[in-house]
RNA sequence: GGACAGGUGGCGGAGUGGUCGAUCGCGCCGGUCUCGAAAACCGGAGUAGGUGCAAGCCUACCGUGGGUUCGAAUCCCACCCUGUCCGCCA
């Protein structure tokens, strides 16, 4: 969400920065409601003020018991309450809201131009992608031959984009996950929380996934939507809060189940549980004051990248840009972690700093002094668990099919070794 | 699902048709006092929007949305939420 001043501060700037993101100039547009915004405001105003004065004189006149100038001034108000009605304020200040509502955040000056993701930056890399003395194969073939990854079943019972993991694959799940959330508690400050995963539409529109990208989710019967990533209630914590400037920054973790409907996704990565309607992943949340946001970026980032380190994958860091960037997004890395089997870099973690855009939408703020500043919001995967696993499993397979288990995860699985199946 | 009781400013809590944007307490900000702080005392302070160079003026907001009325925090209707009890149920 914008602030009109912006607009109306620097017209041509907007557009600049909306071009970058390749949406038409606005500015124009939005100008054009908001002036025919604040002429209906006017005038229903002024009418609005002659009723109250008139309202006043009639009790007066009521009080004297002068009932002849009492009825000609109730005359005079139901005028001015007609003038009022027909400026239609709340029709123009909805047009206003919802042009501004629409449009992607402002880029941050750093992020780099360009269109898609052939554009992207790499920033960092960790590791070198590996050159195995046998072929290494994909994820689902692994998963497969040792009969713990089973589509079939999840296609009967739920249908395409769902997965059903058994035995030591649905374990090595499960300990991605509690492994992860208490390093997050643990090591890196994050608070652990558990959260709705179904939702309501003002939360919704808190985060931004609405109004414009309703297609992307599931709605229920009942008029709620389930949550994409735990981004959207752990960023809505802070809605319509005006929060102690001392409790900042707040940092939350949650394990999540996510639901995308891919809507638009037709036909790629259909095999495999790279893109799926469900999945589980661990997320980090951060709401801090703003002169905070942009240390906290990098700091959040390294916090998602120590959980692929410590599995001893190999992985690269990359800005995004300007056409790649999400739409709440001021900044975002991506880390892109590489698949052996795939032979190919495959984004397991989205880190983004939002700056107020959210926070705007939200009215989530904090009291400095005797103002009330809106703070700035930053989300990231850390990380999306069922790309942990493929990335797990590609990287540590063994020649015979058996994977290895990485030391942090063993505790948590209570083996060294997924054994190949005989 | 049924029956009651409620939803008021950062928090607590008054207010039942006419200067009520709203008494009060806590918390907050400024000041007096103090070497400094605490306490005490004095003063200030809601949010959003419109207008104006500014001081200021104006409008809206008492869960949400309608309605009644010249006028609604106050009356009526619907919905949402919270609490208590009952029923049902992981």
């Amino acid at each position: 969400m914008h602030d009109i001043r912006v607009v109306r501060a620097d017209a041509a700037g907007f557009d600049a920065a909306m071009a970058r993101r390749g949406v038409e100039p606005q500015a124009a547009g939005i100008l054009a409601l908001d002036e025919a915004r604040r002429a209906a405001i006017a005038l229903t105003e002024g009418a609005q003020a002659r009723r109250n004065a008139l309202s006043r004189e009639i009790g007066a006149a009521m009080k004297r018991g002068d009932r002849d100038e009492a009825e000609r001034l109730k005359a005079e108000v139901a005028a001015a309450v007609a003038a009022a009605e027909g400026a239609e304020v709340e029709a123009k200040e909805a047009a206003v809201a919802e042009a501004l509502s629409v449009l992607p955040n402002l880029l941050d000056p750093e992020v780099p131009e360009g269109r898609d993701e052939n554009d992207n930056v790499v920033v960092r890399q960790h590791g070198e992608p590996a050159r195995p003395n046998f072929e290494a194969k994909q994820h689902f073939e692994l998963g497969e031959a040792l009969g713990l990854m089973d589509f079939a079943a999840a296609t009967k019972i739920s249908g395409s984009r769902f997965v059903v993991l058994k035995g030591a694959l649905a374990r090595l799940e499960r300990a991605l996950g509690q492994w992860m959330l208490t390093l997050h508690t643990d090591q890196h400050g994050y608070s652990e929380t558990s959260v709705p995963n179904l939702v309501n539409a003002a939360t919704m529109f808190g985060t931004g996934q609405l109004p414009k990208f309703e297609e992307d989710l599931f709605k229920t019967t009942d008029g709620r939507y389930l949550i994409p990533t735990a981004e959207v209630p752990l960023t809505n914590l802070a809605r319509d809060e005006i929060l102690a400037e001392a409790v900042l920054p707040l940092r939350f973790t949650a394990l999540s189940p996510s639901f995308r409907s891919e809507a638009g996704s037709a036909g790629r990565d259909t095999r495999g549980m790279l893109r799926q309607h469900q999945f589980s992943k661990v997320e980090l949340v951060s709401i801090t004051r703003p002169e905070e946001s942009d240390a906290e970026h990098e700091r959040m980032t390294e916090c998602a990248e120590a959980v692929l380190t410590a599995l001893g994958l190999t992985w690269r860091r990359v800005f995004l840009c300007a056409g790649d960037t999400g739409f709440s997004a001021a900044r975002t890395y991506d880390l892109e972690v590489w698949l052996p089997g795939q032979q190919a870099w495959r984004e397991i973690s989205s880190c983004s700093n939002c700056r107020e855009f959210q926070a705007r939408r939200m009215k989530a703020r904090y009291r400095r002094g005797k103002d009330n500043v809106l703070v700035h919001t930053l989300n990231g995967s850390g990380v999306a668990v069922g790309r942990a696993l493929i990335a797990v499993m590609e990287t540590h397979q063994q020649e015979d099919g058996g994977i290895l288990v990485p030391e942090v995860l063993r505790p948590w699985m209570g083996m060294e070794r997924i054994p190949a199946r005989m």
